[in-house]
DNA sequence: TGGTAAGATATGTATAGTTGTATAGTAAAT
DNA sequence: ATTTACTATACAACTATACATATCTTACCA
């Protein structure tokens, strides 16, 4: 790697190494790769330059890195830029609860303003906040959060740590059928947090889908948000 | 050079989030605050990360910690910008074909590979692209492009240019009846032209719509594809 | 009923390690 | 002379882990 007849710059060749070697197999997503000091000394060179060959891997979306954690290899070595975007043909009315979630927190709590007058509940009333992460092959694909009004369904809390199924949930808690009212979409920002759930760049665009499910006799019986990146997931509408 | 975190200090966007939630009285006064580690796992990072934005908010009084038992509200915030709202909103149905267009361009040309794939017809066959602008009070709201392939309408574009509705064109050009067969949804950024035409600043979060029109015999005659200003726009489905 | 001890929980502190950023400097190529 | 590629150093931000200390809960016993 040292002088070699000077034409291929150091940190490419590095990035090239490290290139090699997950091609070959030799780490597995999500595996975290050595420390930039330990590339450093593994290739005698300066760690600013290490860092130069595995940004160029962060860009062509080969690694993640985190700081103060590492650089780990990314879900999805192959780049799918436009063939794979359109796997997660989910319908619209199901967003958000498919299977391989993940619970970041499940807790019962006082309602905001927004979120009573979507579930047609006083300001104040106790609700059941399911707040997720979907996931697909491993990587994240939507975080999305449920409100549950308890006033209306007792016993959702435990249902959903028991589930973590939705539907499953409310039919345990008695709601044995619900429709979706109405469905909203928009574009937005990630949040640092989101960014941080998601695995994306703070400021990515996300598709926000929120919506209310009613009961049998038009009651409001969740209102539901979801998150999904913009780069991986595709919403397909059927007519 | 593109490094994989955002600007805000993660500890910061910790701090902003549960600021907010005590701004739109997700806790009252007293009342504790999720434990250290679950907020950790919620937002998904380090509990030292947590404690930082923790001390972030008891440096400015509005919690209070007690060793062993928790962090409690101690105040709400009173100047905490909630975010801007929706201004329009408009009917999934309806995108791209709202009265208040701008025509951009209106030209015929060769069809690209996935513009060809969408619209069943070979590569490189002479299609109808009609660009526009939606607009609102004056505000834009979206840009989109339509596609129709001149083999089979064949007076489409001069029709266009007489009425600029698609459905009324589409009629002159002997296409009564036509049906949306899906609609595709996903977020974008707004590249620089896009921007321009938008007047918003590029890589703003842009909402895409795309599909495409079938005539009678289930033969595409449209490709459209519309992108709406996320902060000006709210998709509704009606179900 | 009431008190106490044990264990689980939760915050506070300490230390070390890792990535991100900033600044300055050197040598070679253009 | 300017740019490019790399080195060198220092610090900031976040992670990981371990342990100390305060509080709450529960069970047990008198």
């Amino acid at each position: 790697m040292r002088d070699s007849s000077g034409k291929t710059p150091i940190w490419k060749a590095i990035a090239d190494a490290l290139r090699s070697d997950l091609a070959e197999g030799r780490y597995s997503p999500g595996d975290k790769l050595p420390t930039e000091a330990a590339l450093a000394d593994r290739f005698g060179v300066n760690r600013h330059t290490v860092r130069h060959g595995i940004a160029a891997l962060v860009d062509d979306g080969l690694v993640r890195t985190r700081r103060g954690a590492g650089a780990f290899v990314a879900a999805t070595p192959t780049d799918y830029p436009i063939g794979n975007r359109v796997r997660f043909h989910e319908n619209l009315i199901a967003a958000g609860r498919r299977p391989e979630k993940r619970i970041l927190a499940l807790d019962e709590r006082a309602a905001t303003q927004g979120e009573a007058k979507a579930l047609q509940v006083p300001t104040g009333a106790p609700v059941c906040a399911y707040h997720g992460l979907s996931l697909a092959d491993g990587q994240p694909i939507a975080i999305f959060e449920s409100l549950f009004p308890l006033d209306r369904i007792a016993g959702i809390t435990a249902a959903l740590r028991d589930t973590s199924s939705v539907t499953e949930a409310l039919r345990v808690a008695g709601i044995a059928d619900y429709t979706r009212t109405s469905t909203r979409l928009t574009a937005v920002r990630a949040t640092a947090t989101q960014a941080l759930h998601l695995q994306v760049t703070e400021g990515d665009p996300l598709l926000r889908s929120s919506g209310v499910n009613t009961g049998q006799f038009g009651q409001p019986v969740e209102y539901g948000r979801t998150w999904f990146v913009g780069d991986r997931v595709t919403l397909t509408l059927e007519t």
